[in-house]
DNA sequence: TAACCTTGCGTTATCGCTAACGGGATTGAT
DNA sequence: ATCAATCCCGTTAGCGATAACGCAAGGTTA
């Protein structure tokens, strides 16, 4: 049924009547073929099917490579990023073996230290850069520009540059989905309020463009008849979100539905258990402990998450595979999940 | 930041004054070696945290290990699954230079040759054994037993014995999630349709469980006032479907949910476009064509997916994992995917 | 023509681990 | 005491690919 055995570079080369060393020279490009032995090769390598064996290469590889992994890291902060680092581990576990090392700089996306970071990075000289920013200046642009834009691969919900390799979620879609999600489950002629805490500089683009899709699906659907309001609240304190909701409240006390455009949808939902609000509709972000004990408790109906841990592992495989193996970077971005009460366990780790 | 090198099994010898030939026979109990020197190498195996490089090992093992793997094949009746065919693929295309192989047993789900199958892929005898069965008869669960459970892993819709290793979906919360989703979208004082298609011996468990999981969630929530209607329809014909569900629908024309317990979700949803029923609400399983197709036209607001692809390598690369490489078989289940006309793309192929 | 370089290719040590092989030391049987 | 059996353990030839090394043939220069 199977064939037992693989071609090895052993049976091109008794086929070529050459020696494993011109055909390994063939397949590396590595010169020194001359123009008629190297298309005999090559012609060789395809009638029989030759596919090298990646075990094997894998350890005859002398050189090791480096990756250099850019991700924020804080702690108690944001919780979400803490999530990467499991798929950080998986990913060097797994690649150890292969002669891949990922050296992981930390950065502070707080202080927004991105730019310093990377420049102490590229002194390590190393042969990829898989990074998580929440912003690029012009600055980091060009260094990365000169280091190579086909040696960097950016991830995580602040991907974004068309000359990298990509690895993210559409923040556009997974608003359009969170008001699918929130219109479905309310009644015609409602309002909804849209919540965007902790807005920043450094995470502002990305609940635009949530908003955006939000906003979309309600014009594509032609719902005149549900209408948006929006409260900012720049703090992310306990204190300043109750305050600021408190004051929302008494303006919009007959909203019916809420979207929470980040990850802090377990402070909302804190203040709607407090306030004794029922009958509310909550869609938000993120798996964190927070939101995912709310979610359970019923006060948030749904959460779009889109799995930093396996994003993280899939941005540094897909590297890996791309670079090392010669295979296509997937084109397919992270996948929207949507979480509720009874399917939360299979997403959490 | 990183150490360059692993600790080798040379490194331990070594530190333990003994031969790479002795912390290998340690290493996989291959006896021939005191019980004191057994001691002091595990102990060193410890201490200086060596774990073994599974490339080098995979290329140095002369025994090819062979995996049967037992999947329900039929064109065109039931396209679910040939969507295995690229999970194993791909599982397959990674593991060959691994020295595994895995040979592909196919059986009629109509005809229900599994018994016959299995048979026939035991006299081949594999290393494992890894099958989605629609059911198993006690003569089958005799002969995996006399194989060895631990040797057997279990997945698909249908998966299911304790003893082996597992790697299904729960049909019970799938089903409790679609009452969520069909609940969440309509108005308290309604009458839901479950629909039934393709009823028989095979498949009828996992019905029962997802219609079990989504009367429960009526329950638990005290919906009394919600109430639910229930039709079989045997045949999986176009004819058949369209004549029960036009007879459903003549006692059942205030319904406004319709849940449908399998794949066939389609047919009902081109039977709703063409009797122009609006306002409907439909959750469904599955992304097979026909379901995305009316997914898309937007009559069909959610399917629940168990990503057939997706399973099928994790059931051949976690078997894998689990007995070459000596890690833990997860113990999660396939996540319940929420899928809508907007996310959709991220799961198909 | 001698001395040198270039081109093109074969040979081989190496990566870390596996497992077959063989041999020294100890024990038991006769 | 002799021989065989047993127990323990070291040695080593692979696995397939890599890349450094070396060398023959032909070309170039003085």
């Amino acid at each position: 049924m199977n064939n037992l055995t693989k071609i090895r570079i052993k049976d091109v080369a008794k086929r070529a009547n050459v020696s494993v060393g011109t055909v390994d020279r063939v397949l590396h490009n590595r010169g020194e073929v001359s123009a008629h032995t190297r298309d005999l090769v090559i012609t060789i390598i395809e009638e029989m099917g030759y596919k090298p064996n990646v075990i094997a290469s894998a350890l005859a590889q002398k050189k090791r490579t480096r990756f250099a992994l850019l991700v924020p890291m804080v702690d108690g902060i944001n919780p979400f990023y803490l999530e990467y680092e499991a798929g950080i581990e998986k990913a060097k576990a797994e690649l150890i073996d292969f002669g891949t090392l990922v050296d992981v700089h930390a950065y502070d996306p707080i202080l927004n230290t991105f730019s310093a970071c990377l420049e102490r990075c590229l002194e390590t000289a190393p042969d990829a850069i898989i990074a998580s920013p929440m912003v690029l200046s012009e600055a980091d642009k060009n260094r990365l520009e000169a280091f190579g834009w086909n040696k960097v691969t950016l991830f995580g919900p602040n991907a974004g540059h068309n000359e990298a390799l990509q690895m993210s979620q559409d923040a556009f879609r997974s608003g359009y989905v969170g008001a699918r999600l929130l219109s479905y489950g309310l009644p015609k002629e409602t309002t909804v309020l849209v919540i965007n805490i902790g807005r920043n500089a450094l995470n502002d683009q990305l609940y635009q463009e949530r908003f955006a899709g939000f906003r979309q699906y309600l014009n594509d659907r032609n719902i005149t008849e549900m209408s948006i309001r929006k409260i900012e609240i720049e703090g992310i304190q306990e204190g300043d979100i109750k305050k600021s909701l408190t004051n929302a409240f008494l303006d919009y006390s007959f909203v019916r539905g809420l979207f929470v455009s980040g990850s802090h949808t377990g402070k909302v939902a804190r203040f709607i258990e407090e306030k004794k609000l029922g009958n509310i509709r909550v869609v938000g972000y993120d798996l964190t402990d927070e939101n995912v004990q709310y979610l359970r408790k019923g006060h948030i109906d749904f959460l779009l998450s889109q799995n930093p841990r396996v994003q993280a592992y899939r941005a540094i495989m897909s590297t890996f595979e791309h670079h090392m193996l010669d295979k296509a970077f997937p084109a397919k971005r992270i996948p929207v999940d949507i979480i509720t009460k009874d399917n939360v366990d299979d997403f959490i780790p």
